[in-house]
DNA sequence: CGCCTGTCTTGACGTTCGTCGAATCAAAGA
DNA sequence: TCTTTGATTCGACGAACGTCAAGACAGGCG
């Protein structure tokens, strides 16, 4: 059971269009919550949140652990770990080329996460 | 110490414009990834998600503890404690009127962290 | 082949989190 | 005033998290 982890309950994280509608405008489902509470809480560490960032706004649209690693005042394995995270969360996507592993962000999820806290003018605002 | 709160290092989580750039467009720095991971750590589960979408979807931007309390299987005491998350990181707004408390979202902090999960068309997404 | 560099996995440690029961506080009524 | 109802705080417990050191795996180069 190595190789084939936890089945995730997945949605259609990788759907392009958004899953749901916006937070404030109809009630999130406790299955929805289910599946996109993980996606926050990846984002929930301020490491995390800056790897995330790093990663979606590298140059060619992905990072190298090489580059990512000495930003941060942490071991290899802890970035390696919260990496991971961010990768069982379908936040981002690894990709190994010869030496180096490069990571790419999943622009749909972002997407979706923020759709999902989007508020249109006039929503739940006017009190 | 029982009325008087820990003073968060607040940021300028009530301003109304975002506070920064699109994640994907501009590298987080690090305090600004140490003020808005709380709030995404306090979305980041099932139980607080649906609080919230409840809490903002709600008909007059505002729920009462008792109508919130009863959609979980969980005790009271519990539900107020995901309600004080909440609260803590910023992302609602308590007030007692009368015998009941009601629960009210912050809409300007919902808009900054959705703005920052926002990617432009054409930003990172092209890989 | 053997070594080196880069990355991930494993095992362990202390901390934080989610949950509950019991006790406490706040407001309304008898 | 005393009781009742609603909500929070306190104390405790098991589970999950963030971190590291040490080891294992992968690929390039002598």
């Amino acid at each position: 059971m190595s190789k084939q982890q936890a089945p995730l309950p997945v949605v259609d994280l990788n759907a392009d269009a958004p899953c749901c509608p916006p937070l404030a405008q109809r009630r999130v489902p406790a299955e929805t919550a289910a599946v996109l509470a993980p996606a926050f809480k990846a984002l929930g560490d301020p490491v995390r949140l800056q790897l995330m960032s790093m990663i979606a706004s590298a140059e060619d649209g992905e990072a190298c652990v090489c580059d990512l690693t000495p930003a941060f005042d942490l071991t290899g394995p802890t970035i390696s770990h919260h990496l991971r995270t961010l990768r069982e969360a379908g936040l981002v996507d690894a990709e190994r080329r010869g030496t180096w592993v490069y990571y790419r962000a999943r622009p749909q999820i972002l997407r979706q996460l923020a759709a999902l806290l989007s508020i249109e003018p006039g929503a739940a605002a006017k009190a």
